[in-house]
DNA sequence: CTTGGAATGTCAACAAGGCTGACTTAAACT
DNA sequence: AGTTTAAGTCAGCCTTGTTGACATTCCAAG
């Protein structure tokens, strides 16, 4: 609290703009525009027997084809028992396949069907939508800024395994 | 990551930046980083008997206090029971306290107590403390294109009617 | 003044999707 | 052979979303 902060000092004046009700907006901008982002997509699968949950492992499938279930487990932040209730569901229901490894045979790895890929579409469509009209609006430089603060605000740990299973092409 | 994109140019081509893989890497950026958005007060909560919702109930009513039960509701866009529950908790602790309104009597009036303010207080240095960090790294200029961007990202109707009860002052 | 509708808030019961812990199966590694 | 690793399963718990029924209060039309 208390941050009337002295930053101030030597040429650091561009640091005052940290004060507590700033940050304090900041927090709920961030609020507001995570229901903004996610509404379209829910709405849409809330007419199936989806949530969430199916939306973000249907996502990585789909940018990550191939990857494992210990993969997709390091990257969502959650347990095995979480994944794999709706993992089964997807397979169940057709929209994920799941192939034996050729030079592991204890892994599985994830790939969307031809209507998993049409839902994926569906739901990205629309979220895109959402992120292309803001883009829009602010402009390219207010974009670069805004993935600027969110890189710095991600936790990293899981973006990095992230970053290294899209590198090493899965 | 991947920045070059041709913004460059005369004319039209100002949108080219808008490629679906840089709108995909946004949707993965906000994915991320909410993740690390919360993630310090969900730590502290989880010793607690408490979860996100209760933290969201606290930060609103610290904004807003003496804001009503159906106010909070539209701010948050849950249903009547999910807030309540959470809110019965909160006032059986002790740290939520809940007035009869004098004008409508049907009305509660919602107000932290002593030990709510405190438990605001740390999840929310712990919450800016991470926004600080953000926001520091970040620099000003791209801490005003996150801000201009999320603001376009918004659901409107739900962050007008916060807008307009603040301003009320309530 | 009364009565009926609208608004506000409470409660009960249910579902989704997190979690932990224990366990099995199969394959790989040493 | 024995250990470790990947995946899947079962049981059971918690938080937090949902709908529907209900009590109280207010207000306006008859």
């Amino acid at each position: 609290m208390a941050d009337g902060r002295g930053t101030a000092t030597a040429g650091g004046e561009n640091l005052l703009f940290l004060t507590d009700e700033q940050l304090r907006q900041g927090i709920e901008a961030m609020f507001f525009a995570y229901r903004g982002f996610t509404a379209d997509p829910d709405r849409i699968l809330s007419d199936m027997a989806y949530g969430r949950a199916h939306h973000r492992a249907i996502h990585f499938i789909n940018r990550a084809p191939g990857t494992t279930v210990n993969n997709l487990l390091n990257i969502l932040g959650v347990t095995k028992q979480s994944l794999n209730r709706v993992l089964r569901t997807l397979i169940e229901d057709g929209l994920v396949e799941s192939r034996v490894g050729k030079s592991d045979k204890r892994e599985r790895h994830l790939h969307l069907t031809e209507d998993g890929r049409a839902l994926e579409g569906r739901l990205s469509d629309a979220q895109r939508a959402r992120m292309r009209a803001a883009f829009r609006d602010a402009g390219p430089e207010a974009v670069a800024g805004f993935r600027t603060v969110l890189e710095a605000m991600m936790d990293t740990e899981m973006h990095r395994t992230y970053q290294r299973l899209k590198e090493s092409g899965a």
